[in-house]
DNA sequence: TAAACACCCTGAAGCCACTACAGGGTCAAG
DNA sequence: CTTGACCCTGTAGTGGCTTCAGGGTGTTTA
């Protein structure tokens, strides 16, 4: 099987499938001798299901290389696995919760432009005037949408 | 004012004040002649304020430079203001939707390992191995906790 | 048989908002 | 006069791709 087909088939495009080759995620696949085209097999294709899985549950390539060691070694114990999944969990948890902190910030600054009039009356462009409150800025400290985990 | 002090003021590193003020967030520093060092007066106080402020609601830096427009313009009309803060609202609500779906899928995938043993035979592995839902995969498709807005 | 077009290759640069580092200059205190 | 804190510029790194430049290959159709 051809990259294209591959990346049709998993619904991404061929260059994030050559982006995994290059970073271990998948193994590396046989080149055809005549014109150095990829092609993939049953076992690209089994690790790719895997990684997309992972990836669609918003795992880092790292935390992803980590799951695929345990995968591949059957002796392994479970408790690094649970582990890496609950650490994963705890980073979605926390992001969630300040989005919803941040959400909350949002509303409340919206609430202080009802009435659409001159910028100079604006609630929202005077509240932003002013500096953040002490205790946001402790425990929240600067994040964004797309932040860090 | 210097710019380590002010960088101790607004709890910020020097770096990220000289990259807020070579992407415009800030206005251009006066200059010491004889040393070439920053000086800050108190305009880049108040500007640097309202920036701080809005990166604590996670604003991107292009969401911020469209405030400082309609803030230096006071004839601006509040209608773009309010759309500003209503599309940034916007991505934070989708965002903690999708990391909620997340949030359950991986609460899910984690009780498929109650009792440790060995790898063989844990259920999360195994639960990865299959491909992705359909639908999970149409709506949802790719993001990372992270993730883009 | 040749042109058109779809597909494949590599390697480098761009995205975002910083952060870190290399390699220097300046300044105040002891 | 040395130490150490501060300042400067410019470049590279982060992550997970995406895009682009500049090619080669393969199939189909005129």
């Amino acid at each position: 099987m051809k990259i294209g087909e591959l990346a049709k088939q998993f619904n991404c495009t061929v260059e994030t499938i050559r982006y995994y080759e290059k970073n271990g995620l998948i193994p590396a696949s046989v080149r055809d001798s005549t014109n150095n085209y990829r092609h993939y097999q049953q076992r690209h294709l089994d690790q790719l299901t895997f990684v997309r899985h992972c990836r669609a549950l918003a795992m880092s390539h790292a935390e992803i290389l980590e799951l695929l060691q345990a995968r591949q070694d059957p002796s392994a114990n479970c408790r690094s696995i649970d582990q890496i999944i609950d650490e994963h969990l705890q980073h979605v948890s926390v992001r969630i919760a300040e989005l919803q902190l941040l959400e909350d910030q949002l509303q409340t600054l919206r609430q202080q432009c009802k009435t659409p009039g001159s910028r100079k009356d604006c609630g929202i462009i005077q509240d932003l005037d002013r500096p953040l409150e002490k205790t946001v800025r402790a425990e929240h400290d600067i994040s964004h949408v797309s932040g860090s985990h």
